[in-house]
RNA sequence: GCGGGUGUAGCUCAGUGGUAGAGCUCCAGCCUUCCAAGCUGGCUGCGUGGGUUCGAUUCCCAUCACCCGCUCCA
């Protein structure tokens, strides 16, 4: 396995070669914000348009929507995520434990003999009863807590022009919400029948308390979510196979085995939805960490939901006459950790004759942000290499280079990943042909230019 | 949110109580017939807001951002 790069030499190459800027720079700015250049969106385009293949396009079961963002609060009220999103906080101030104030209170009460249920108190009254009875921290015995406030993962805001309360509207913490109120809407006009999956891509934010790590835990971030409903009976027959659907997807894209592994989640992990959960972790430069969650998250959701507005998301299997909900398994993914992992996992600095390097991109040629790029070998040859890139252009990303020398174009497409560089040279003028210099063996070949387009689809077929 | 560190050009760094340099990058011109060549010229900066001072990039305060450690999970 190659040696693992540093998290500040992809930070560096994504800051100077247009993938990832820093966020709202100019005001000074904007904690873990990242806007995505002009490559960067290129590669991000591409990891979702493959994914939407494997997972829609190709799949038999499967099809896409896309929710809205803003969606009715009682979603997340019945959803739980009202509820386990939204804890009165406090840290010792000392030992910097954190801790649910009216849990802590509780079991203070315990330790001296009462029963004390602080549940649904007001922050003030929390605060203030921990002061004033000196409940003492569990993990260092120190009476110097933090007043104590409301976490809340999930961003609130308003709908409508008055910021009264019944206006009130979140911006979802997941998307898999947006498919479990629209199941019977897309069943009913798909005429689908078990097991069905619904796929989509989009924006969930989330308050997250430390995030960090380049783009890795962002406040804002995309993701790509499958929820396949099945029989109950079958579920955990798809869990595996989605496990490992997932897996080889990602090594078709050239990531790399040895830097995958899969680790089911422990009882006590589990979110207040799933079964059981299994993640596939990519060893970041920073260390092992999830990259996608494959979650059972049974008939939770749908049950739930049901029940609450009074929908019925039972499901008639015309089969065996049999009425059940389904279960769902969710693979779900996060399209910046992706990016990063391909990026890392694609970065290689190559020791080249002569004791100079070369930092290359060894990016599946799918995922690279341009297919091929277009160098006139002399300035003077401009205006015919323009022609080739105006034939590539309409078929392809592709870039057109003409400053500097060759060498110095070549390690400029090698840095951001290029799979093919296309030489217009003078022999060209003659004989009507290119040479294509592959990135990964150096190799070139020496093709009639009306053959390249189809020599390149041919190569970048996904 | 807490503790520690940092903030000068696109990048890496130097420097001074009298308003700033170097290397690389980038751009233009010359040159150049396949892997970071050379020559000439050029662009760009003291995170932000206050205070002290005749004068602040430098000293003080605040603020913001970033990095490293504790929480989490796409």
């Amino acid at each position: 396995m190659q040696a693992t790069v540093s998290m500040d030499k992809i930070v560096a190459l994504c800051s100077t070669r247009g993938f990832v800027y820093p966020g709202s720079q100019i005001y000074g700015g904007l904690a873990n914000a990242w806007d995505y250049g002009p490559l960067g969106v290129e590669m991000k385009n591409n990891i979702k348009r493959a994914w939407w293949k494997k997972f829609v396009q190709e799949s038999p079961h499967n099809v896409g929507m896309d929710a809205a963002i803003l969606m009715n609060s009682k979603v997340w009220e019945v959803s739980g995520h009202l509820a386990s999103f939204n804890d009165p906080l406090t840290d010792c101030r000392v030992c910097r434990s954190r801790f649910r104030a009216d849990k802590l209170i509780g079991d203070w009460g315990a330790s001296q003999g009462q029963e004390i249920n602080a549940d649904g108190w007001p922050n003030e009254k929390l605060t203030a009863f921990i002061r004033e009875q000196g409940v003492s921290c569990p993990q260092c015995k120190a009476q110097n807590f933090t007043d104590v406030r409301n976490f809340n993962m999930m961003f609130k805001t308003f709908q409508g022009v008055t910021e009264d309360s019944q206006s009130v509207v979140y911006l979802r913490p997941e998307t898999a919400q947006g498919i479990f109120i629209n199941f019977r809407n897309v069943l009913r006009t798909t005429r689908a029948k078990l097991p069905l999956g619904i796929a989509q891509i989009g924006k969930a934010f989330r308050n997250e308390i430390t995030p960090g790590n380049f783009v890795f835990r962002t406040r804002e971030f995309e993701q790509m979510e499958l929820e396949f409903f099945c029989r109950p009976e079958e579920s955990e027959k798809w869990f595996d196979y989605w496990c490992q659907f997932c897996r080889d997807w990602l090594r078709e894209l050239g990531l790399n085995e040895e830097r995958i592994r899969l680790r089911a989640h422990s009882p006590e992990e589990l979110s207040h939805y799933s079964r059981a959960t299994s993640d596939i972790e990519y060893l970041f430069p920073f260390g092992w960490a999830e990259l996608w969650g494959i979650a059972d998250r049974t008939d939770y959701d749908l049950k739930r939901h049901g029940e609450a507005s009074g929908e019925d998301f039972t499901y008639l299997d015309p089969y065996t006459n049999e009425k059940l909900v389904p279960y769902c398994i969710e693979p779900s993914v996060g399209v910046e950790r992706l990016f990063l992992a391909f990026l890392t996992n694609a970065y290689c600095e190559e020791e080249l004759e002569g004791g100079d390097s070369r930092v290359v991109l060894r990016l599946h040629p799918v995922l690279a942000p341009f297919k091929a790029a277009v160098l006139p070998l002399s300035r003077k040859l401009g205006e015919q290499a323009q022609e080739v890139y105006a034939m590539l252009r309409k078929h392809f990303t592709v870039d057109y280079d003409e400053t500097g020398s060759i060498g110095k174009r070549y390690r400029r497409q090698d840095e951001i990943g290029t799979p093919y560089c296309i030489t217009y040279d003078f022999d060209s003028l003659d004989d009507g042909a290119v040479t294509i210099r592959d990135r990964d063996t150096m190799e070139q070949v020496r093709l009639p230019i009306p053959e390249v387009t189809a020599w390149l689809h041919e190569r970048l077929a996904y």
